[in-house]
DNA sequence: CTGAAAGCGCTTACAG
DNA sequence: CTGAAAGCGCTTACAG
């Protein structure tokens, strides 16, 4: 810069100043300058500047599990939302793990990003949000939901789970499975919760209602269900918390030879990419992710911009999107009296 | 810092030094330090200090294709090199559109990366290897290989074409099909220059197979594979080069009601998560993705550790999965004379 | 073993 | 309309 200003004749002052645009400057002197920007090849330094405005212009993105579709959507929105701000992303892997996710956010917050989007490992540590919170830079909590007054944003989760419910009790099932995974995860809590409160909501006996929960991610869900689908009171219906979780489910179905819908109805969230390709085609819970993702950077920019308003919640609806594993939508079967 | 050196009573110097273990000091003076930092909850400012040893111990990732699932694989295999040495990844999404490459390559100089990793968008300007070549900032390219002297790593494709090809002309197909999409995308030109050595090799007459190539990634490539697999002289078998294309050729199989492999034997490069819950099940040829976004990370390190070695290229060696979309490889057909 | 001071490349009051 | 100078928070010769 100083070299650019030698070769402009005059101060840094007024590179600077012509380089962002913060003052009025003569038009010969601007053109000199900028004759001197092009000849000498100067390319401002975006750590000075940050250092020296205590704002980087980047934010950073704590992600837990990079591994689910659903995820790798949001993450796309993200990207999305934050090449549109002219921001810059620093991302980390928790890879579900605490320590990991604390270390991340550390290591993001040194770098003095101007905000954080967070998607919390399951049994995330207190210690996370508590330094964020001390640290006082904006963050946001994506997809993992938490109990605390501060910005979120996620998907509805209990609307679709009623509505899924519905339609398969409609079509005569009174004995469903859940496979849920480890309940800690608070959008597979969400589900769970809200598959109990639309079982009793249709008049379906609890007791005849599987629940298959795990203690973590890596837990093999595969005995339970197998167990589940083989038992005396084997469900008729199966709905899936994850894509994980449904192909986990749909391994079982195939080594037990079960034929989707006739032996079992399938449903599952999230599911899977290229749903038409996929056998059997399934009833699918699809989350805006994208959306989720975006929204993720506009509650984070809102609260940067004004950093004593109220925290917001933001949930956005998902669609259902009926196929063949539920049986056709249309003509479906009338309800079994119970 | 300085808060801290006076609660210690000693000097910055001191303070940066047991921060650093950078020179020895009188454990009880570091002692004092250590608590002191404690005290004020004092956390290094990682932009300040990247800025005094122009040393950012971050790296820049630019992305063509956050999409297919390969790609994502390849993205996780940068995190997991990155982490493991310490640097954090600045990520820039170009979203195929070489402005925003270009754009994206700048944003990350700017910030000064000690590093880049290029999956190069389809019809990448030469400004942005010229511009990155000047910056003198290490950079490897991956996936996306160029014909030049710089450092790259992706997966080898001749091998795997010619045994898919092999495969399949020893089930008797002697009419086959390449759906390879854009070319100037390098890894689909060097499957379809693969294909037709291939061919050559296996002694089947280059007049009756077929290459549906496009002119872009967004280009609708359903409307040539429909006229290839209804025209008189249709192919027997057809091998897709990329997920994406998988994907729509299957649309059309589907559509013309074509059952596999009956009707025709379909092979995949990359291919689907899950596939043994896909229909059909695919024959893939899977490339190592991890292992080529590790494998970026450690060349890049290498670049950065001796600025002045040679350009080294590594080609990882992709594996056939064969399922029962090529038929059964064992009970494989006998050939039929030409 | 320790400290005073220069300097990384910028921005921004302050003064004219 | 422009410039001289302070300062962002560190590291690192240099000197003792």
């Amino acid at each position: 810069m100083v070299d650019v200003a030698q070769l402009a004749g005059v101060s840094v002052s007024t590179v600077s100043h012509v380089l962002n645009g913060t003052r009025r400057v003569e038009p010969q002197t601007r053109e000199r300058v900028v004759a001197a920007i092009e000849a000498s090849g100067y390319r401002q330094d975006a750590l000075a500047r940050a250092m020296r405005r205590s704002q980087t212009e980047s934010i950073g993105l704590v992600l837990s599990d990079a591994g689910e579709p659903a995820f790798a959507e949001m993450v796309r929105g993200i990207h999305e939302g934050a090449e549109s701000e002219g921001l810059t992303l620093l991302v980390a892997n928790s890879d579900e793990d605490p320590d990991r996710e604390l270390r991340a956010i550390r290591t993001l917050l040194a770098r003095r990003v101007d905000g954080l989007v967070l998607a919390r490992v399951a049994g995330s540590s207190d210690a996370a949000i508590e330094e964020l919170q001390r640290s006082k830079v904006p963050f946001v909590l994506m997809d993992r939901l938490a109990d605390l007054a501060v910005d979120q944003v996620g998907t509805a989760n209990d609307s679709a789970m009623s509505e899924l419910v519905s339609h398969l009790a409609g079509q005569g099932h009174h004995r469903l499975a859940l496979v849920v995974g480890d309940t800690r995860v608070p959008p597979l809590r969400e589900r769970r919760d809200a598959f109990e409160a639309a079982v009793s909501a249709e008049g379906l006996e609890p007791g005849s209602q599987i629940v298959v929960a795990s203690q973590s991610k890596r837990d093999d869900i595969s005995e339970p269900v197998r167990r589940a689908l083989r038992g005396p009171n084997r469900p008729t219906a199966l709905i899936a918390c994850s894509t994980f979780l449904a192909a986990s489910a749909l391994a079982v179905v195939q080594e037990l030879a079960l034929s989707v819908p006739r032996d079992l109805a399938f449903a599952t969230f999230d599911g899977f990419a290229y749903p038409d390709l996929f056998s059997p085609h399934l009833t699918t819970v699809r989350q805006p992710a994208f959306e989720v993702g975006m929204t993720a950077i506009q509650l984070l920019n809102a609260r940067i911009a004004s950093p004593e308003s109220r925290a917001t919640t933001v949930r956005l609806a998902p669609t259902v999107e009926y196929r063949e594993s539920t049986g056709d939508r249309d003509k479906s079967v009338d309800p079994q009296p119970l």
